[in-house]
DNA sequence: TGTATAATTTAGGCATGCCTAAATTAATTT
DNA sequence: AAATTAATTTAGGCATGCCTAAATTATACA
């Protein structure tokens, strides 16, 4: 069994090599809020094990058996947020960091538990994909909230968990996963967006954009 | 925040103190499965924050502060064995190894979320008592199963979560906290019982009886 | 009361996982 | 190409929590 730091460390560069291939030390490090040489240590300790590929200076890289134990700490991960939220009305704001502690010591018996009670649940309360049993992501395409046109209309499809302030924002506008909304107003030179979910007008800032992404984005109806 | 190991510590320190006084380095070594002078470590720490008394060769005692911490902890056990078994389905032979690990992982808003919704219990499904959130613990009084005489009749109050086969045994037979029987027979010679549970007749050897504690111990009815 | 035995504590070691400081390697600038 | 800057790695240290082996203290027995 791994330590839960080198099952932080397996999800992190998990995380990171989704956006942007190659993941260097030094951001590595700072993900995890460690310093370069810390992560340095655990890199080589991992390559011990045949968890990640890293060549001196070029940064490091999943090997299948490290990614498939990534796969399942983000699914306990995910299916726990679900869950919290779900089974015990833990607001969506507060299960991150109680997920975050979980996630390394649940079993598979109660994983599989929650799974069941949950439906078999395809996302999470922020609307990131949960793998399945197999480490099998559906990866659904989003787009990021800022690239919207006035008039188009859309569904919001995944948004940032990092930030529990910005999560009680978005709830109080109602904008979960699954909120359709459409776009008013882009208010020119990077302005903030004016739209309607469901008949009130909501002013959102480049700021809180950046962390919203949406699906079926439809452009506007012409009449 | 204490590290897992310190609430380990104390919680058997807690429940050694329970059934039998002062609580010897050995003893908690062996308990813990640990070295002696691992044990003795560990205590010489806990000294240091004034969760324990200890004065060399001579035991330690929880302290009030010690004791508080030690009641969180069971307390987080016991809910958490309930509510996986009430919530998620899981056997009540499975739920003390999860709840061991999970116990010192949860944070209060998810203690006070599960303790809503079980209702309030004051008892985990091996019938041992559930602490209250201020540390009050609701001492019934429970009889070994082995003063019963033939005859009487009883209720389960208490079994022994230590052994997952026993649990499951007992389990098999519907003994569990709550189920009523009558005994039989008592086999002299410090012999099995044999008692009636809801109609059905089961031999109940020694081994086993050990490991169950009774209330409302009843004599025959003399008609 | 002295001695054997048992329990406990001290001393020193090991793995984990973090740190800082210094050394090394790579990348960028001129 | 040399020199500056940035990134990474090595080296050595610290706390936790376990270990074994040796020393100490307490207890039991004759």
């Amino acid at each position: 069994m791994l330590t839960h730091a080198a099952e932080d460390y397996l999800k992190s560069i998990y995380k990171l090599q989704e956006k942007g291939g190659k993941v260097s030390t030094g951001i590595l490090a700072t993900y995890l809020n460690v310093k370069p040489a810390s992560a340095t240590g655990m890199i080589k300790k991992l390559k011990t094990m045949n968890l990640v590929s890293h060549e001196r200076y070029q940064g490091v890289t999943l090997t299948d058996a490290g990614r498939a134990i990534a796969l399942e700490i983000i699914r306990h991960h995910r299916l726990l947020e679900l869950y919290l939220v779900k089974a015990l009305g833990i607001s969506w704001d507060n299960v991150h960091d109680e997920a975050e502690k979980l996630e390394h010591v649940i079993s598979e018996d109660m994983e599989a538990r929650m799974d069941e009670f949950l439906g078999y649940p395809t996302a999470d309360p922020h609307g990131a994909p949960i793998p399945d049993k197999n480490g099998v992501v559906v990866q659904t395409e989003h787009v990021p909230m800022t690239t919207l046109q006035g008039g188009q209309s859309c569904v919001v499809a995944e948004v940032n968990d990092a930030d529990p302030a910005l999560l009680r924002h978005l709830g109080s506008l109602n904008l979960y996963p699954g909120t359709a909304f459409q776009v008013k107003e882009v208010a020119p030179f990077d302005g903030p967006f004016t739209i309607d979910v469901s008949g009130r007008q909501v002013v959102i800032g480049r700021e809180v954009a950046n962390h919203i992404f949406v699906d079926n984005v439809q452009d506007a109806e012409t009449e």
